[in-house]
DNA sequence: TCCATCATGTAAACAGTTACATGATTGC
DNA sequence: GCAATCATGTAACTGTTTACATGATGGA
């Protein structure tokens, strides 16, 4: 009884809320979601299912009205206990701990890059962040009414969000500690146009 | 000239942090990271510093004055025109979308838990990341005199655990209104003891 | 009927983990 | 001189991406 990578894990709960689904319905949600964690691509997901159902965790029938051959999945009873084996406690350990960020990567490796670079860095990453929060909070209000944990999902996302963006602020006053304080600014040649 | 990928991108950064040095310091600082992303595991680090070097990002030469095989690695010319390539501007889009959160996507998937599960998850998330908040603080401090960016990379990484940790004070409340709003509760049964 | 795109895969290449192996160095 | 651990890998396995292929379906 191995334990489930996050990829893994995701499936199960897919098909946990779906019901019985086809692997292109997995696939779908992957590649609806706003978080490029999931890359939803053919090659992991059909695999995986098969290999899930080979574990057991998945049941599959054929689908009818149809002649496509893609078949329909759902939690086998070992699927649904090894799904919460899965997240319920104990967490692993690397869960809790600092979640990856590219920015952050990156700006440890600054010291390469020349005072214009960084500026338009750090301009560009406040930018690209503060549309991505608005994706989110438009995500959020179409789930008004949606499943009751999706919208604290969605909260969580906008909180690593915001977070990031504050950050970025304090980077960006520590670049240049005259500007840094307000909104993004727009590059300076566009200053005056 | 393919793009580099993250690891890839952190190894050229390092070396160009550290000058010359060999494979294993490049995993030490991977090792002593406290971030879960880099694992350093040594069959990830040798064999990509050769195709590193191999693609002519890197060159070597042996170390002196010890009888080791391993040799000393350092940013060859294109090696740093690369790394800049990397980090500079146009960022990805992916790097700007949101962080990954094994919490998070486990938090979607709350249906198969019982409500004492989800409390006991929630509780037990909650202690772990005020505890990788101590770690940090911890780290920032002994970062006092570092070099300028090694700061702003421990300080992004508390905000974003902080961040976290106000976000499961928010779930903690929307699973039990009564009792989420203050710091994280020892479970029930040890309240009297 | 034909085209677009939906749905379902597969094969090759590659990266990363795990587990093992082994020589060099250091401390006692 | 011996043990611990530092340093340097390697081999097998697994998972994922990329790129391709192809049949089904629906709309013009």
């Amino acid at each position: 009884m191995r334990q489930l990578s996050e990829l893994e894990g995701a499936v199960l709960g897919i098909i946990g809320l779906e019901g019985p689904c086809t692997a292109y319905a997995v696939r779908a949600r992957f590649l609806a979601s706003p978080s490029p964690q999931w890359s939803g691509s053919a090659g992991a997901i059909y695999p995986l299912v098969e290999r899930l159902e080979r574990r057991g965790l998945l049941s599959s029938k054929a689908q009818k009205g149809t002649r496509r051959k893609g078949r329909l999945y759902a939690l086998a009873p070992a699927g649904r206990r090894t799904l919460r084996a899965w997240l319920a406690p104990p967490l692993p350990g690397w869960a809790l701990g600092v979640p990856p960020d590219p920015l952050r990567t990156r700006l440890g490796f600054f010291h390469v890059l020349s005072p214009g670079e960084r500026q338009a860095f750090v301009q560009e990453a406040r930018e690209g962040v503060s549309l991505q929060i608005r994706a989110i909070r438009e995500d959020l209000k179409s789930c008004r009414d949606a499943a009751p944990w999706r919208r604290l999902v969605a909260r969580g996302a906008l909180a690593s969000l915001k977070a990031r963006q504050a950050w970025l602020r304090e980077v960006a006053a520590a670049l240049d500690p005259a500007a840094g304080a307000g909104r993004p600014r727009r590059r300076r040649s566009a200053r005056h146009g």
